[in-house]
DNA sequence: CCCGATCGTTGATTTGAGTCAATGCAGTTG
DNA sequence: CAACTGCATTGACTCAAATCAACGATCGGG
């Protein structure tokens, strides 16, 4: 039996939370028609008229690292798009163990399950900011504009595929084709937003990274300098993870 | 490094493909309004008119134990609808190492990726029948159809939740608590389907479960002998598996 | 009805990753 | 700026599950 998580370390922090975010409504004329990752999320290629419903019911939040989004289990009563930070997704068992779902960046759509309770938490990995749908709004909104709910369609569609892969990942990859496979990852996934793929920055700590590859922290740690060590990647300054043998970490990946 | 699994072993059978199936098309007048499953699946709540536009696109076919349906990385031409039998679907690593990503039971739909090609392979566990739909003409109907598109975004939705809980399970449960979750879960949807829920049917084999739960057949069998010993279960002719101790078995899945 | 193949079980042993423990290193806070 | 706190690293040791191996049970086909 793996060791068991204290449950009060991972419950809610003390910082602050959604309800004392500062709506910044009315700022500036249409923030959606400028938002930077509009192409990359559900709200790419809806027209003006949409878009301004869109901007009807959404309001805005910016939320220090630490802060919870929503537990698991609470109604379901909004839905998120990311526009800046990073934020992780996660299940506990009875005993505190968590499984990390996924990581989040911007232009990811949060919220996605559509039950009446959310079926994970949420909680923000580095200072983040957040579009905030009420979802009947917005499951109305959906009817009215067909395109809307095909983007969603889309994004279900992709976060199956995600979470297949790392079905694959979690059954069946060693220590290090896992931390290969994320580092390739989150590298693909920041070329699509138009930030650096090489150094990637990693904002989430050793023992997030943990529940999400399904190892403990120590372990993370020893493939890293053991990756280090073989000259496959490089640890820099801010987070950032350098590398060097792309063709390697494929190899390891793909599980040749 | 996990023992390697023999890549002949695990491709194609030499038994019925879906090529040498037998259309069944025009025996009975309308099948779709007498099938048993339609509850349970996507043509649930369709209108008389709907239902038989949706008839006029169906072919349906019967499959024999390990005929393969479709490989990943094919083009996903079709979707289907399990109507009687068992399905798994899997991804394999370079290597040959497998990860079974689900087991389909009748009013399970199957193909759910929006992309081109399939993400993953599909094999028939035990004798099965499909009905297959032309994936343009389902698309199309969707579109005509908003319940139809509305049903699918639902089995996405519950496809995903499903996924998630699957990435707890691998990530971070101990032998015991995966089979002890696999049979709840098996149980569960058995009675959805108002088949014996207990004792459940367990069609695939060791080395089936053993790829679905990231253990060996080894690890399986030597389980299942375990919870046989504490009299947790009973392993009864015909595959079957009595579960004695629900409340253990509910126990060892919450992670308490 | 027997043969061969596949599947399941059990035992002996190995090993990759987990656990326990100590130390180092930044960030920040009073 | 000193003490504290959380995060990362490394070492020593343990253990759950994998591997290697053997054998029995079941079943379909010639």
């Amino acid at each position: 039996m793996m060791r068991e998580r204290d449950k009060s370390q991972v419950q809610a922090y003390a910082s602050s939370s959604l309800n004392d975010a500062v709506p910044r409504d009315g700022a500036v004329e249409s923030p959606c028609a400028a938002c930077p990752v509009r192409p990359l999320s559900i709200c790419a290629g809806l027209s003006l008229e949409e878009l301004s419903d869109l901007e009807r019911i959404v309001t805005r939040a910016t939320l220090k690292a630490g802060a919870p989004i929503f537990d698991e289990g609470q109604p379901g009563d909004h839905r998120y798009n990311v526009t800046a930070g990073c934020v992780k997704i996660y299940k506990l068992l009875g005993d505190g163990r968590r499984q990390i779902i996924g990581f989040l960046f911007p232009g990811d759509f949060l919220g996605l399950a559509v039950d009446e309770e959310y079926a994970y938490s949420a909680e923000v990995v580095a200072d983040t900011d957040l579009c905030r749908f009420p979802r009947a709004a917005l499951d109305e909104l959906m009817i009215r504009y067909p395109a809307l709910e095909q983007r969603l369609l889309g994004a279900m569609s992709n976060e199956l595929a995600i979470a297949q892969d790392q079905m694959v990942l979690l059954g069946r990859k060693s220590a290090k084709e896992k931390v290969a496979t994320m580092l390739l990852m989150l590298s693909r996934r920041a070329s699509k937003r138009g930030v650096s793929a090489n150094p990637v920055s990693m904002p989430m700590t050793r023992a997030d990274i943990g529940d999400y590859l399904g190892l403990t922290t120590e372990t993370v740690s020893r493939t890293f300098t053991q990756l280090k060590t073989t000259g496959v990647i490089s640890l820099e300054p801010g987070n950032q993870v350098r590398l060097n043998k792309t063709e390697t970490l494929e190899e390891l990946s793909e599980g040749f």
